[in-house]
DNA sequence: GTTAGCACTCGACGCTCGAGAGTGCTAAAT
DNA sequence: ATTTAGCACTCTCGAGCGTCGAGTGCTAAC
C-alpha cells in the first residue's frame, strides 16, 4: 500500500536519520531533516498514524521513533533508489580484483575484503556449484622427486591444486603415464562420481600399474570433492563486534553460524538470482533475525553462478550496500569469465 | 629470585585459580584451592607479601589477590611444567593437518585453524621467509583456450599459482617455448630479483618472442612477489570478542594490528626460534599491552623457518597453550617438509 | 611463626529523586 | 478538515545515598 507522500517522506526521514545515527528520532529533529514546513505538532500526528500502521515504534513513552521492519521493508520495495558507484570507484574495485586474479577462489576472496571495506558489514562469498560440473582436464607439476602437484580443471571453471607424495622417484615419464590415464579415465566425468568405489574401481582397471598409483588417485579424489563442494569465502567478520545493538549471547550465536560453511552454503544456495534484502525477522534463520542479509548473483559466462552475500545491522545503509555490492559481483563474474574462458 | 616454597605455592594457586575463573582469589578460596594446613590469616600474612613484592595485587581494598604480569612471568619461568600432548591429541592434529596437505599454505592454514581451537585463542602463522629463496622451477598448465595457469616452485617449498590470459590461442607448444624460456631465464635466479627491470630486460632479450610474453611475464613477476613475500594466516579473530576485561576501543585496536598483515609479519619476524612468552606490557606494540602472545618457530627440513602465535588475554592457560602451539608446530613443520621435499 | 578476633574498606545492588526529552491530547485557529 | 499552540504526562538517565557482604589488615594471644 503506497502512503500519502508526507507521511512517505516522514518515514523516509526518519529511517535515513536513524540509519546514520543510531538514534531515536524526534518531531523536533524530523523538521529539521525532512525540510517539512509544518510545526512539530502535526509531525507528531503524522508519526502516531505511522506507528499504529506498524511502520514506526517508540522504544519507550518519551523517546523518538525508529522505524520497525515494516517500515524498513516499506522504504526499500517503494522509497529508496540505488545509485551506481561512480567511475572511480567501480576503477578501484576492477583494479583490485584483476591484482589478485591468481585463480577464481582468490577473485572471491578479494571480492568478499572490498565488499567488507566499503561498506562496513561482513561479507561472504561462494563458489560456483558444482554439482553438475565434469572434470574438463588434469595436469601434473613436478614439485620435488617423490612429490608433484595434481591439477584438476572442473567445467565449472574452478581450479584445485593438490600436493601428493610418492614413495618412488617421481619422472616425467611417471607424470606422463599418470596424466594420460587419469585424463582417459576421468576427463568428462562428473565431480560426484569421482568417489571412494571409483577409484577402486580405477585402481582394479590398471592392474599392476595401480601399486603406482594410489597416492595420485587419493589426491585426485580429494580435488574432486573440494571442487564439487561449494566453498565459502568470508571477510569482515570482526565487524560484527561493533553490532552494538544486540546482546552478545546473540552475537555469539551470530558468529558461530556465520562461521559454518555448510550452514551458510545452503542458506545461500536457496537464495535467488536478483538482489535479495532480507530484513530481521524475515530471515528463516532464528540466528540472523537481528541482522539484515544481501544477496545477489555473480554471473560467469552469462549464467547465474555463486553468491555474492552481506550480513549486518537491520540498520545497515541499504542503498550503499546493494550498489557495491552489484558492482563488485558485475566485476568479480567478469574477469572469472575472462579467466576461465575455454 | 625464587621465592619460599609455600609463597610459590599460595602465588601459583592464585594464578591458576584466576586463570580459570577470572574473578580475584581470596584467602578462604587458596586454603581449599591450593591444599594449605594453615588459617586464613597466615595466608594473608603471606599475601601481604608477595603483594609488596609485585606479584600480586588488589582491584580494590576489599577484594581477593590478582596476578601482575610479574607474578605471570615468575609462574612462567620458575613454576609451570608443559605437559606433552596426549597421543590422542597428537593423531588428531597430524590427521586434521594432513587431510588438508594441498599446500604448505593450506597446511599453515589448517595449523591455525587447530591452534585457535584447541586453545579458544586466536592464532596466526607466517609463511617461510622468502627473502634468500630462489626460483627452483616455472610450469605451465593449459587452463583454457586463452588462459594458463603458471606454477612457481622457490627453493623454500612455496608453491604459487597464477592464472594469466593471453590475446591469442594458446598451444602445447607455445606452453612448451615459455617453460623453455622462462626456466632458462629464471631457474636459481633470487625471488626478488624478477622485479620490473628484470620483466623488461627480460622482453627485451626475447626480441619478436616478447610480443606474446607480457601476460606471462606479469604472471611471473607476480607470482615471485607473493613468493618472496611472508604472508600470515590467522584463524579465531573473533574470539578476540570475548575478552571482556579489555575495553571495546582498546579491542578495535588490537584487531586493526591484527588484521595488518605487514604490521603482524615484522613483529613475527623479530622472534626468536624458541617458544616465547610475551606478556602484557613487555609487548613492544602498544596494541597488545593487554594480551600475551606465545610464539614459537616450525622447522622445514630442519631449519628453522615461519612463526606460529597465539594471541590471548594475559591470563590464558599458559601450559595448555603452549602443549599444542609446540605440537602442531611439530606436526606442520614435518608434514611440510614431508610435501616439499626436493 | 601462627592464629583468632575484630574493625574497617570498598564495590555491588537497590532505591529515590530531579532533569530533560519527547510524547499525546485538547481546544483554538485557519 | 487540517493545523497548531499549549500543557500535562511518561519514561530514561544519572546522581546521590544507604545497606550488605566479601575480604582485608592489624593486634594480641598462643
Amino acid at each position: 500500500m503506497e502512503l500519502a507522500a508526507r507521511k512517505q517522506k516522514i518515514l523516509t526521514a526518519v529511517i535515513e536519520n536513524y540509519i546514520s545515527t543510531g538514534e531515536p528520532v524526534g518531531s523536533k529533529t524530523l523538521i529539521e531533516k525532512a525540510g517539512l514546513d509544518v510545526s512539530s505538532a502535526t509531525v507528531r500526528n503524522e508519526m502516531v498514524d505511522l506507528t499504529s500502521r506498524g511502520y514506526l515504534v517508540q522504544p519507550h513513552t518519551s523517546a523518538g521513533r525508529i522505524p520497525t521492519e515494516q517500515g524498513y521493508r516499506y522504504y526499500v520495495d517503494n522509497v529508496m533508489s540505488v545509485p551506481p558507484v561512480s567511475n572511480e570507484g567501480r576503477d578501484f574495485i576492477e583494479s583490485r580484483l584483476y591484482e589478485n586474479a591468481d585463480s577464481p577462489e582468490s577473485i572471491l576472496k578479494t571480492a568478499t575484503d572490498l565488499i567488507s571495506e566499503l561498506t562496513d558489514c561482513t561479507a561472504f562469498a561462494t563458489t560456483p556449484n558444482g554439482e553438475n560440473s565434469r572434470i574438463r582436464k588434469i595436469s601434473f607439476v613436478q614439485t620435488g622427486a617423490h612429490t608433484a602437484m595434481a591439477v584438476l580443471i572442473a567445467s565449472n571453471g574452478i581450479i584445485k591444486t593438490k600436493l601428493f607424495r610418492c614413495e618412488f622417484i617421481i619422472t616425467p615419464e611417471i607424470l606422463e603415464i599418470f596424466d594420460k590415464a587419469l585424463n582417459e579415465l576421468c576427463a568428462g566425468v562428473r565431480l560426484s562420481s569421482i568417489n571412494q568405489p571409483f577409484i577402486q574401481s580405477a585402481a582394479a582397471r590398471f592392474g599392476e600399474l595401480s601399486l603406482f598409483m594410489p597416492g595420485v588417485l587419493m589426491a585426485i579424489k580429494e580435488a574432486a570433492l573440494s571442487a564439487e563442494q561449494v566453498s565459502v569465502c568470508r571477510s569482515g567478520m570482526t565487524k560484527l563486534l561493533f553490532m552494538t545493538q544486540i546482546n552478545a549471547v546473540a552475537i555469539r550465536r551470530l558468529v558461530e553460524f556465520l562461521k559454518n560453511d555448510h550452514d551458510v552454503a545452503s542458506l545461500f544456495e536457496r537464495q535467488p538470482i536478483d538482489t535479495t534484502i532480507t530484513i530481521g525477522s524475515e530471515n528463516s534463520r532464528v540466528e540472523l533475525v537481528s541482522s539484515s542479509l544481501v544477496t545477489t548473483r555473480y554471473f560467469v559466462d552469462g549464467n547465474p553462478s555463486g553468491v555474492l552475500a552481506v550480513v549486518g545491522p537491520v540498520r545497515m545503509n541499504y542503498t550503499r550496500t546493494i550498489s557495491i555490492l552489484e558492482c563488485v559481483s558485475e566485476c568479480a563474474g567478469s574477469i572469472i569469465s575472462e579467466l576461465i574462458e575455454i
